[in-house]
DNA sequence: CATATTTCAGCGTTACTGAAATGT
DNA sequence: CACATTTCAGTAGCGCTGAAATAT
């Protein structure tokens, strides 16, 4: 297999770099994740009801970034899984609150474990020291 | 207008950061090119062109990480416009050659400029060795 | 009345697949 | 024959819009 190098003006253009780099993760993370089924937005909607506890459908689509129509149906998933219990607000009857269930929080271990063995193979290229850096570095970016 | 947190196993997963930091940055720079219609893939393109010389299709997708599918309708617009030539190449009668015009120079010249005030603008919370920083971390990752 | 929440149908972009036509 | 190139039609995921139903 033939090596093909990338024009210097794409090498150095840093918006190029975060392309590649998100899309070489999201790959490398959907291949762990599909092992048992999982997405990200599945982790990341169980990792906001265990950190912040039970909340409604916009709230969660607020604090993970993601859109109220994505929202709608991966909750509906997940409530048909039995990962989260779902129930009208008794004082604010437009909105459902979410909760995590027992089964919802092994689930998240479970997905916890996958992410991090696939952090293992992205990350292998850096130190300990530059895998630091480098959250620091993108969370000082999108901090804007 | 209400500040939202993300939980923090996702503020520390680093392709979660990535995945927010590229959707961030792809958002300026279109916003950015649009106001000549240009496109990133038109700037890879026209790029690639520009420091590696002429060369068919296939080459030019492996080069700029794009898909020989994808790389046809490019390539057919930017001819159509006048910013590459395309003849059969005369040693290898499946290829296509393709070389920049002068009017592609010009345009590449006009991207460039557009992208590097868009990255003032993307990379304005990182200092000139953050910026070097970053570009060296991210260069290291995606080449595994 | 203006605003907020949930839900559904559908759109635009992007990376990709499969297959055909052409040629090495 | 196996393989490479170009092209087209179509697919899947993702972020998003518009509108309806419901409630504050």
């Amino acid at each position: 297999m033939e090596e093909w190098t990338a024009p210097r003006r794409l090498r150095t253009l840093t918006s190029w770099l975060l392309a590649q780099s998100a899309m070489a993760s999201r790959r490398l993370i959907n291949e762990h994740l599909d092992e048992v089924g999982g997405t990200r937005s599945q982790f990341a909607m169980l990792a906001s009801l265990e950190e912040f506890g039970a909340c409604s459908q916009a709230d969660l689509g607020r604090r993970i970034g993601l859109d109220r129509s994505d929202v709608a149906a991966l909750v509906a998933d997940a409530e048909a899984r039995g990962w989260i219990d779902r129930h009208p607000d008794t004082t604010d009857r437009r909105r459902k609150v979410l909760a995590l269930t027992r089964a919802g929080s092994e689930r998240l271990v479970t997905l916890q474990a996958l992410l991090d063995s696939a952090h293992d193979r992205l990350l292998a290229p850096l130190s300990q020291r530059e895998r630091a850096q480098l959250i620091r570095l993108l969370t000082r970016l999108t901090q804007r």
